[in-house]
DNA sequence: CTACACCTTCCCATCATGGGAAGGTCAAGC
DNA sequence: GCTTGACCTTCCCATGATGGGAAGGTGTAG
């Protein structure tokens, strides 16, 4: 399998995976006798496995950690637990602080009339010296 | 006022606000015989505005459209109220975004017993290959 | 044998921010 | 007047994750 379709079977672009092996992220994949990435299905496999820790919002990083702990079998439950559960509280602070801009932003919107005149007290808000 | 003051007085160091002269975000201040950038007030109180829109999660590219119609006295309402509103949803997006993220993951570690064992239910879903 | 799709490496760009080097300036204290 | 230390200047580099694209090699189908 080329890099194309291990990037089309993992969810990975081909980009990305270059950048992974380059990094260390992931072993480099054995070479054709042209040069060309071959991978085989474990590869794919921990390409799947780096995409959806990715898209549970863990860093490259981060994501490396959990490899390892994937990768060895007498990991302890507790060390992942606990790696998932600092991910998890770092998350929601990050959505509450989203939040709070969306509160603070909707609320002064709530009060700007929306019109042709030119009063709005989300510029003013945003501009006073308080 | 040196860039220093400026930037002790506004809240944005002083690296940034040379980046944000440098990307015409805001005007060149006047500079001293030797040099040296000199902030006056209204400097100062663009600055804030400047630091006030970026914590409320506004892009420096947002940041300069808002400050566009902060000083075009002019302006219509609606034009600022709009862009709020249109950022309101994209913050309260990526906020949602984040606390799905989390609510899965909470989820997964739940179910994880979190002791010595290897048995993990957070690492055998990030690899199950479904 | 040609055309086309794929692969390789390398460099650049993004966005906002900080670090740090090399060198100039200014004010306070001796 | 001279030194010292805190400031200022510009310039380059780094971050994190991703994409774009160029220049050139490869592999395969017709």
């Amino acid at each position: 399998m080329n890099i194309g379709q291990a990037a089309e079977a993992s969810g990975v672009s081909a980009k990305m995976i270059r950048y992974y092996e380059q990094i260390g992220l992931i072993e480099p994949p054995a070479r054709s006798h042209s040069g060309y990435r071959v991978y085989a299905e474990p590869n794919v496999h921990t390409l799947r496995f780096v995409r959806r820790a990715r898209s549970l919002g863990f860093s490259v990083e981060e994501t490396g950690s959990l490899l390892a702990l994937w990768r060895d079998r007498s990991r302890a439950s507790v060390d992942v637990k606990t790696l998932a559960l600092k991910h998890v509280a770092e998350l929601e602070e990050k959505a509450a602080a989203l939040q709070a801009m969306a509160a603070t932003l909707r609320h002064l919107a709530s009060h700007c009339h929306g019109d042709q005149r030119p009063d709005c007290p989300i510029l003013d808000k945003i501009g006073s010296s308080n």
